[in-house]
RNA sequence: GUGAAAGUAGCUCAGUUGGUUAGAGCACUGGAUUGUGGAUCCAGAGGUCGCGGGUUCGAACCCCGUCUUUCACCCCA
């Protein structure tokens, strides 16, 4: 019976398994220049948890569970539940701020399309404890520094800012009451996502007052701070979130970073948990979604049974980055390759004086594959049963040996041919100086 | 979860109005070449035409269902 692979899943083959690892690990060689330590949890959690921060619906996006306990449990969707958990449990042993990377593999029961899929692996950023708006553009920074590691330009990627605590402080000097943000911000996210016509109707469930729409619609075309405030009059509150706002393009500039961000009062973010800067990162053209986003969200530690201690982070999921990673043909994963690939040729037994078999070939080309492993290096050999060496060399070249050893004739004399693949200069070699010189090699 | 399109070899695709034994390129295996790779040539293997049912003398092709993928919604932590 042939059973299929479920909806929605990968299978890495070679490889796609050294793509995944070539990205997983410049994400990992980032954060840690970056100054951010290693985190994991576990791959399931109370379901409770993610109820906890996001509400029954999200209940049908994620793979639940009851264990034979009558647990029940979640396939984690994200890990920043999972983060504060640790970190509340250990608050106050730990030095500040805390600066803690992952890269966790998650499952969503979501509908697939390109560039979702239900099982998926996403690098996380968090810095908890700083308030400063510093903090905020270091997680930009972090990004941004890998994004431009594998050679993303600001002509390909944005990244679109924006600052929620100051939508809030001037939606409210508009009009608008406390609860009614929380519904306004699920639709003004979708300002970039939908038609004009169909965005402004469902401004209009909204918002029923004419005076306010027209005030709302007017504020989401400003394209720079500077114009916020030639729309609306700003509060005290509205005008510190600018100014924060401010400051950290100002950070991002002397960072260097200034290039690939903008200011974009369409990003909201859909969560509910976002306090402060929010943002999303997009390839330049936006034609597919968004490649990451975070913000701060000095909340949520709070709320999972913590002291009130600030946060920001942000998200980068794989499957977005690997579609535009291949379309700039920017991926670029090392090949699988090894030291050293040990052949001989057939036909030849190595005697002693009285012309007794000592040896074969076979014999001496396993015994030598495993000297060189034990000394570190990678070497294999042919399973071929062909007594053709060109077969064997064609298979060196396609597993990318550096080196192919032949054992013929002169291995008598003690002595190696030894391949360079690839200048395809050949040498004899004698064979103890040539496992001395390994040795040295290899240390 | 709703709506739409697509599915032929490992990959990219051809396949005439429904007509005999479903093809090509790349990749793979063997040989040309029993001590020399990447090239070339020859050969081989690989298919229940996504799966199940129906119409028909006859289905890769038409119809229904289903699965998967992609697109638009929902959602996007």
């Amino acid at each position: 019976m042939k059973i299929p692979p479920v909806k929605g899943t990968r299978d890495f083959y070679p490889a796609d398994m050294a793509v995944r690892n070539w990205m997983i690990d410049g994400w990992k060689k980032v954060s840690l220049r970056n100054g951010f330590e290693e985190y994991d949890g576990p791959i399931f959690e109370y379901l409770k948890m993610f109820q906890l921060k996001s509400g029954d619906e999200i209940v049908e996006q994620l793979f639940s569970l009851k264990d034979r306990g009558g647990r029940e449990l979640a396939i984690r969707p994200e890990i920043t539940p999972t983060l504060a958990r640790m970190v509340n449990q250990k608050i106050s042993s730990l030095p500040k701020p805390i600066k803690w990377f992952s890269v966790p593999r998650l499952c969503r029961a979501e509908r697939p399309q390109r560039g979702r899929l239900r099982e998926f692996f996403q690098w996380n950023i968090d810095i908890i404890g700083v308030d400063d708006v510093l903090a905020d553009a270091e997680t930009i920074f972090c990004a941004l520094d890998y994004l431009q590691e594998v050679g993303l330009t600001p002509n390909d990627i944005v990244v679109k800012i924006s600052n929620r605590k100051m939508l809030a402080a001037i939606l409210q000097s508009i009009g608008i009451s406390q609860g009614e943000l929380e519904p306004l911000y699920a639709v003004l996210d979708k300002r970039d996502k939908l038609p004009q016509e169909a965005f402004e109707e469902m401004l209009t469930k909204q918002v029923g007052d004419e005076n306010k729409r027209t005030l709302i619609l007017k504020l989401m075309t400003v394209e720079s701070i500077e114009q916020i405030s030639s729309v609306v009059e700003l509060s005290k509150t509205a005008k510190e979130s600018v100014d924060e706002l401010g400051r950290l393009f100002e950070l991002l500039d002397v960072m260097g970073a200034g290039d690939f961000c903008v200011f974009d009062i369409g990003i909201v973010r859909g969560l509910a948990y976002y306090t402060g800067i929010v943002y999303e990162i997009y390839d330049k053209e936006s034609e597919l979604r968004a490649i990451g986003g975070g913000g701060r969200y000095d909340n949520l530690l709070k709320q999972f049974g913590g002291p009130n201690i600030p946060a920001t982070g942000f998200g980068v999921g794989d499957c977005v980055l690997a579609i535009l990673l291949e379309e700039k043909g920017l991926l670029k994963p090392k090949p699988q390759e090894l030291d050293y690939f040990i052949t001989f040729v057939s036909n030849i037994t190595f005697n002693d004086k009285e012309g007794n078999i000592q040896s074969t070939p076979e014999d001496e080309m396993v015994k030598l594959t495993a000297k060189l492993r034990r000394l570190g290096l990678k070497a294999d050999f042919s399973y071929k049963l062909t007594e053709s060496l060109s077969k064997k060399l064609k298979e060196a070249s396609t597993r990318n040996a550096q080196k192919c050893i032949i054992i013929g004739e002169e291995f008598k004399d003690n002595q190696l041919s030894v391949k360079d693949m690839a200048t395809g200069q050949q040498e004899l070699v004698d064979i103890n100086k040539f496992l001395a010189e390994v040795k040295l090699q290899s240390r």
